[in-house]
DNA sequence: CATTGCATGTGAACGTCGTTCACAATAAGC
DNA sequence: GCTTATTGTGAACGACGTTCACATGCAATG
């Protein structure tokens, strides 16, 4: 064996990931490097890249975390006594809650792309499917038809995604000065067909 | 007067967008870099850096060329002639076109942020306002009213762009099959509140 | 307890990036 | 023909991602 690392091998993942965040929060996408990490978290960059792999598997990682906190997000969010339509505004407005308070950490799933036009690996997607997942969950009474519903969820989820990039890029407030969760409920009540409750 | 570039100076910026674009075109951001454009040019980036400015600025320059090149393909797909709603069903494809004939080219403003946070440049919103004020001259036929109609073109554009997004990134086939022209339609005929035409 | 072998973290190296700046080259004014 | 002001250049700097030969120290062996 080598001279021991700073930390233990098997923490070493979570913890490049713990600095990676705290960048990408503090300076999104820009601020994530590999040396960088390696400095903060006291070792050599060589070793993450042993153990974790190379700067575009960490913000895959880290993207994915990220996609899993909004999911504990949007169940907290959920009553699963209420209807369906009052749940799906809860959902939304929870979304954009969410992106609201980590906007660097959330822009930086929009910024990143795969190196080479490499297609996004499977245990990515996935998540991204547990997302949306949860959406699909609470509009089930709304649209018995999973054709039909599958559709409004995927264009409903598109939407709110917008509204959040455009929100967190600052290339909303140009447009417009309504509170993007006003934008949203305008969205969910449009999408499921529901009456303006203040037009 | 130092030795001759090999173009001329007043050539120099839209030589370096042409240069960059085609980068961008194929690579994405990523593709995008000073020395490589300066290197394609024929010329030192020093040179750039005098008559351009910093790589910034020069991925900020080629994103509002796109989205000028955006409103010049929207405004040739409605007709002036035609109903408002037939107008935005148009916007909505022509929009999506664009973005499928321009995947990369369109990828480059959804990944690209301000340096250090700092907020977007006058010239860079005013673009902006241009492309949604296509969209807002179609609509206004149908909502009379300016504030609702602003928010119903800013809400409607945030779902056009996220579902450009997430279509371009390649997250959108993930979650569902159809086409994304579809998807637009669907949000298109839900803001509008029309019927669905075959649901 | 001494020796070997191997797993693995390290440091140095390579090529790239963005950016700055002293310098040199040249057109224009005299 | 000499001077001067303009402006493109080349070299330099620091940071980046990535690779790899090497050395280091634990575990197994005698």
């Amino acid at each position: 064996m080598p001279r021991k690392m700073k930390v233990n091998r098997e923490d070493l993942p979570e913890i490049v990931l713990d600095v990676a965040g705290r960048f990408a929060a503090r300076e999104g996408l820009r601020g994530v490097a590999m040396r960088r990490i390696a400095q903060e978290v006291g070792v050599v960059p060589g070793s993450i890249y042993n153990v974790v792999g190379d700067i575009d598997e960490i913000v895959l990682r880290l993207n994915a975390r990220t996609l899993r906190r909004l999911q504990e997000h949007l169940r907290r969010a959920a009553d699963p006594q209420g209807k369906a339509a009052a749940n799906t505004l809860a959902f939304a407005e929870a979304y954009l809650d969410f992106v609201a308070a980590n906007p660097r950490l959330w822009g930086v799933i929009l910024e990143h792309t795969m190196p080479g036009g490499e297609p996004i690996p499977g245990w990515y997607a996935a998540e991204l499917d547990q997302t949306t997942g949860l959406v699909d969950r609470v509009l089930e009474p709304l649209f018995p038809d999973e054709a039909e519903r599958t559709r409004t969820v995927t264009a409903l989820w598109a939407a709110l995604h917008g509204l959040a990039s455009l929100a967190t890029s600052g290339k909303l407030s140009v447009l417009n000065d309504d509170d993007p969760r006003d934008l949203a409920r305008l969205m969910v009540t449009r999408f499921l067909k529901l009456d303006d409750p203040a037009a």
